[in-house]
DNA sequence: GTCTATAAGATGATAGAC
DNA sequence: GTCTATCATCTTATAGAC
């Protein structure tokens, strides 16, 4: 039932592991060469330099990214359920080996990425929070999310705090560190019923 | 009025700006010898290994941050204005030259760190939740302050998002994305005067 | 497409003169 | 304490054989 997965791809899939765990700067094409089982003058055949490879990793994130926002969207519950789900894609992020979201990681490492990069890092988040202020303004109508203020700065609230409970809770080998944080985001969001 | 600093701070403060800009693993000891104006032997001498200034730049953080912390409890403020103060402190580390939370960044980089340097950035955290959770406690008894379930989860969500706002906040030029998301922190913790 | 070989430069670190 | 000189190793990247 093995797949055949191309080299490209098993590429990509180790880089982003390592950016995930240790960083854009901490990995270099020996690491991955070491992973994939090839040599690294193969890793440059298909990615000629690191900021090529840098920047097929968040194409891809954000391309899958952008397919579970679509799916979550179309579903058939309320919004309150969305924003569940949505914690839901960050939880299981880092419940993969401790990994840090891949923007996340980018972000921190932002002044030392080539400028295709820090664009596309800059378009992960405005599309997020784009995506999270639709859904809060949604549930503010339907009466299933409850907040004060502005919905897109409450959209950006509750994506730093994601973000920063996957950097903080990281740092810690308990998982439970993220899950306390969200699990707060979360209630302080819910509606109670009327 | 030009006052002597010597050598060793020197080394630790365009280290320490080094690090909240770019990483640990982004920068070298030629950076920090171009900043300083000394060669890269002088650096070594006064701390020998890069995890021996990396442990030092740790301490001195720490140190400096409890004795903030230190003076904002001592305060005659309510627990509300406490945590605006708090919230102030990273507002000011992020004006500075769009500088990221020292331990933000190092848990960016955890995996990759010395054991002794892990240990430091792991204290700083728990330290942070431990005053927070004292505050909100303090906010709930004395009604300056409101949330929902224990005082320990709403200080991690707080980190977490003030964290996670530098962070994010730090990829865009504008500064007042961290402002937006950290005013809707606050707000959201501010008891309605009854 | 993948390999070996190699380049050119950066990196953390040390020895020893001053 | 700071310097020059040097080290071994690692880094991204390329040339050319297979």
């Amino acid at each position: 039932m093995q797949e055949h997965i191309d080299r490209p791809t098993l590429i990509l899939n180790a880089a982003q592991s390592l950016v995930q765990t240790q960083g854009y700067n901490a990995f270099s094409y020996a690491d991955i060469a070491a992973r994939v089982g090839i040599r690294k003058a193969s890793i440059h055949y298909h990615y000629p330099s690191k900021s090529d490879l840098g920047k097929a990793l968040i194409v891809r994130y954000r391309t899958r990214f952008r397919q579970d926002l679509t799916l979550i969207k179309q579903e058939r519950c309320n919004a309150f359920h969305k924003l569940e789900r949505y914690v839901g894609l960050y939880s299981t992020v880092l419940q993969n080996e401790h990994h840090m979201c891949l923007c996340g990681m980018f972000a921190a490492e932002m002044e030392t990425l080539p400028q295709a990069m820090k664009e596309e890092v800059q378009g992960f988040f405005a599309e997020h929070v784009a995506w999270l202020t639709a859904v809060l303004e949604e549930g503010l109508r339907t009466k299933t999310v409850t907040y004060n203020g502005s919905a897109e700065a409450e959209a950006q609230s509750l994506l730093a705090g994601l973000e920063g409970a996957m950097l903080v809770g990281r740092s810690y080998a308990t998982a439970s560190w993220f899950e306390a944080a969200a699990h707060q985001m979360l209630v302080r969001l819910q509606a109670s019923p009327s």
